[in-house]
DNA sequence: CCACTTACATACGTGGCGTATGCCACAAGG
DNA sequence: CCTTGTGGCATACGCCACGTATGTAAGTGG
């Protein structure tokens, strides 16, 4: 019944990072003292210096847990489409929709950068961006888009969605200014699609 | 030669403000004590809390200051363009360049958000997003541009290069990749632009 | 000239962070 | 077994930064 020493470990650290998720997606990242999440984990700030070096390092912890499974999320979504390009389309509609949750929205694309710094630099590549570029890159291989930088794109992508999310969070009436939004990000993605005739 | 009442405030005000824009645009908002920053201005903190209300108050003052700048380059940019449409990329590619700086990249665009939230919360809406609307809706009225919501697009936008931006500064070689960045850019904007043969 | 306000400085309390230290469980070696 | 580490975590301490309460001098209106 006793359960085997790394298995507790990985429990602790579990824990924390879920304690520490919570407190940082909902009050926020500056405003959550680790005393206090870390209580509620029943552990003390003794643990999470030990495991994660220090608040930031905890931080970057739960960014890498909710990257892992944005990327899934879009992954599965790009997977499921009729088409590439219709993939395509649904996986930035996804990240708008992702953009949309409270959680995601203040810990990958408010407190993340504003204390870890751009995205490239953190410790664990963003899922999310490499997502982006490897669909941009087989769209562009099948001719489906015209020749385009895929690193900036994806870049620039990931800007638009998060910033079009965050004003639709703080909109008055979200439901209708989403869906503006999402329109509005189908017109622009139109722009880059082959003229095919 | 003494100064009137009402000079002397607004300079203790401005010496606030640029003690601040600079401590802020240098080591960041977290990291900048106000004991220090306001030493500097030959003053304390209780001239800070009369004036501003609290560090935040202060970010806002800064934030606007500089906003108002950026929104008059923009607006000599677009002004000084041959066409409406010349105006419209270059003034976007002028948001880009301000992006790169460090003052403007920290405290616009990575600290300002994560401190005060989305700018259409602020307290002065941000005056480069307003340029940028502008901007769009003159060109939708010249038919310039396809039928766009002008409000979102300003948004992604501003997403888009500042997120860029972000990119290129943390990049290793920020010369070529601002260039990589630019033209990314261009070719986004060329997706909006009418099919008119 | 006096009451009152304004524009700051000073003083104090509190809370959060980082580090140093301590304790206990377990594992390895004799 | 006993002993000697070592890793996992808690406790204790000091520091720094913020916010507020209070003080004070200069200005202002009646």
């Amino acid at each position: 019944m006793i359960k085997p020493r790394p298995e507790m470990i990985a429990e602790t650290r579990a824990k924390l990072v879920a304690a520490a998720r919570h407190a940082f997606g909902t009050v926020g990242y500056a405003q959550s003292s680790m005393d206090d999440f870390t209580a509620t984990a029943g552990l003390t700030r003794g643990a999470l210096y030990h495991h994660f070096g220090d608040k930031k390092g905890l931080l970057q912890a739960v960014i890498q847990q909710i990257d892992a499974e944005m990327t899934a999320r879009l992954n599965r979504v790009s997977a499921g489409a009729a088409t590439r390009w219709q993939g395509f389309v649904d996986e930035c509609a996804t990240y708008i929709e992702m953009a949309l949750e409270p959680e995601i929205q203040r810990i990958m694309f408010r407190d993340g950068p504003a204390v870890l710094g751009d995205i490239s630099q953190w410790p664990t590549t963003s899922g999310c961006i490499v997502a982006l570029k490897k669909s941009l890159g087989q769209l562009k291989q099948d001719g489906m888009i015209i020749d385009i930088d895929e690193e900036v794109t994806a870049r620039m992508i990931n800007g638009a969605s998060s910033n079009a999310a965050l004003w639709v969070a703080n909109s008055d009436n979200p439901e209708e200014t989403s869906k503006r939004a999402v329109q509005g990000f189908r017109t622009l993605l139109e722009g880059l699609r082959s003229k095919q005739v």
